[in-house]
RNA sequence: GUCCCUGUAGCUCAGCGGAAAGAGCGACUGCCUUCUAAGCAGUGGGUCGGGGGUUCGAAUCCCUCCAGGGACGCCA
């Protein structure tokens, strides 16, 4: 349609009707009132000022000059200046059937063209248990890798696993800290370790794992005693590790979040890209060395500070390994976009990671990053403070047991990523049976139930004519469901998931209100068979949009 | 001090240049002898933080002020 606008405005140029000039992008919009049409273009009042004509002149001219196509129906002029679209009532209740023949791959598009994009999201220290505010990075990055992959992208899900650095440091000293001390022996914690309680039921579980307190106590007093203390120390958090890793894995599986990889920062220096990456940046001339340390020297390139990339004492910077990770995402593995999903606070990093990104000869808009702002937690009035240090945190999983996976991802989902998060426990589960998530699920469960009746009656729709659907509670209902493409098309322009669960709601609603106002199941056989068919299409795109958002899609409640 | 995010109905939030400002929850009124009332229909509720500006048109863009959160480390 938008084609044809352009068109229109082409040709009453070339008659004169309207001076050469050069046309804004020409969009369509959907107009919130019904009665202005299913599409609309306020095309004529921004050519208005530059044509110094008025509007609706211009909006007529081009109207009698366009070329109607098949689908629509009327196109009208309306005051101040707008032209809309009407689609045609035959065209819709056909796209019933197109929607039916489609199934679960209705709305699916190529947007992507199969170009390779990665997903980067949670990539926590594997330090301790995952919280509330992981989650959310949980559900949007799955959920745009979802959409992602149902657009014509080819979608890598990845979780980086900060396995090097000094985090992971102390995350070791204290494990082995509270190993000795559920052995009996004196042993203090490093000031900047972790004190959560987790970490001494982690030292129990090891000490179990390796044979209980006897057997690791004599290896203990040998490894003291030979100077071996690094290496058993070392041992203990690399089991330490995986056993976080492994919860940590069955934590977001619970909120149905899977990875295609699982990405060590280790890696990178073994296998060379760390290397690879800071000889690349030495020879371009961006490091420099100064009190010792090696720095990137962002100022050059309009970052208002310069970061250190490797340390006086020669060890290298998380900043580094990010780098010698991303150079590894572009250059080696050749993704055409990343796409990484962080806290709020890494915020700092965003622009000097595009910054070195740029440094390493990428376009820097390959790369995009979505931070995804903090989650405060409360119960009714108490505020529930959040830190792992510390180790006082609702994990992720106390919630998602507390409120069911499904109202976990639809929770978050109904949030733009930039905008903070109250999450109040409470009213999350005293909610919970009235809640927006079980309203859209309530809507699938109704015609699931309708289509087990239409069964129990044996009713054979297969030939329902849906041309029958005239009723203004049935085109609405199939307006409403032939939106879903365009939504996803939305989510992966913005890269918001958000709009996902505001047409869920929409669509359930228009669901509720055809439920309301058409019996389905009825004396007359022809609008039986007509509107089984449209309930059915139903079915396929309320599950597809609860399918996007990782949610379950009940046949019966 | 600098940078980022946010300020919209009582609460939690959508809308981010278009044609009466929306949803859920909460409040109030109706609607179940027919496919699931976890539903529907309706009522009430708003100086879109304040003030300037740009525009035919501003909740939406720009400037400024105020408020809340976050980041400014040889932590990650």
């Amino acid at each position: 349609m938008a084609r044809l606008l352009q068109e229109a405005v082409s040709e009453a140029q070339s008659r004169n009707l309207l001076p050469p000039l050069t046309l804004p992008p020409v969009l369509l919009e959907r107009p919130q009132n019904p009665e202005h049409g299913d599409y609309a273009s306020s095309l004529p009042l921004k050519l208005a000022r530059a044509a110094r004509m008025d509007p609706m002149t211009i909006a007529h001219s081009l109207v009698s000059l366009i070329q109607l196509p098949k689908g629509v129906e009327k196109v009208a002029v309306a005051p101040p200046g707008f032209i809309n679209f009407s689609l045609r009532s035959d065209w819709l209740t056909r796209q019933v059937e197109e929607i039916l023949r489609r199934g679960e791959e209705y709305g699916n598009l190529d947007l992507g063209k199969g170009m390779k994009v990665q997903v980067e999201f949670v990539s926590v220290n594997p330090t301790g248990p995952l919280h509330v505010g992981h989650g959310r990075g949980a559900i949007l990055g799955s959920t745009l890798a979802d959409v992602l992959a149902a657009t014509g992208y080819e979608v890598v899900k990845e979780y980086y696993i900060n396995d090097a650095g000094s985090q992971m440091d102390a995350f070791y000293r204290s494990l082995y800290a509270r190993c000795q001390q559920e052995l009996g022996l004196e042993a203090h914690m490093p000031s900047e370790g972790y004190f959560g309680k987790y970490l001494t039921d982690l030292a129990k579980e090891i000490i179990e794992a390796r044979g209980g307190r006897e057997k690791v106590l004599s290896e203990l007093r040998r490894a003291l005693s030979t100077g071996a203390e690094g290496a058993i120390q070392d041992e203990l958090g690399r089991m330490g590790m995986e056993k976080v890793l492994h919860s940590i894995k069955s934590d977001l599986e619970l909120l149905g979040v899977t990875f295609d990889q699982w990405f060590s920062e280790q890696s990178l220096f073994d296998q060379g890209q760390y290397h690879r990456a800071m000889s690349w940046l030495r020879e371009k001339g961006y490091t420099s060395e100064k009190e010792g340390a090696v720095w990137f020297v962002s100022t050059t390139l309009g970052e208002d500070k310069d970061n250190v990339l490797v340390r006086s004492d020669g060890s290298p910077t998380y900043f580094a390994s990010d780098i010698a990770y991303h150079y590894n995402k572009f250059l080696e593995r050749g993704f055409d976009r990343v796409i990484n999903i962080w806290g709020a606070d890494h915020q700092g990093h965003v622009s000097r990671m595009k910054a070195v990104v740029g440094a390493l000869g990428i376009d820097p808009e390959r790369l995009q990053i979505i931070i995804s702002q903090m989650v405060s937690l409360r119960r009714g009035e108490e505020m529930i403070k959040v830190s792992k240090r510390t180790g006082e945190l609702v994990t992720l999983r106390e919630l998602v047991e507390e409120v069911g996976a499904d109202a976990c991802r639809f929770f978050f989902l109904s949030r733009s990523a930039n905008s903070q998060m109250d999450f109040d426990l409470e009213l999350a589960k005293r909610q919970s049976a009235e809640n927006p998530v079980y309203y859209v699920q309530y809507a699938h469960a109704r015609i699931a139930s309708i289509l087990r009746l239409a069964e129990e009656r044996k009713i054979d729709y297969s030939r329902g004519d849906t041309s029958l659907l005239t009723a203004e509670p049935e085109l609405t209902l199939i307006r409403r469901m032939l939106q879903l493409p365009e939504v996803m098309e939305m989510v992966v322009s913005t890269l918001e998931p958000h709009h996902l669960s505001f047409y869920a709601t929409e669509l359930a609603t228009t669901f509720h209100n055809f439920y309301e106002k058409c019996r389905v199941i009825s004396q007359d056989e022809a609008l039986t068979g007509a509107r089984l068919k449209l309930v059915e299409a139903a079915k396929v795109v309320l599950a597809k949009t609860l399918g996007l958002m990782g949610m379950s899609a009940p046949e019966r409640m």
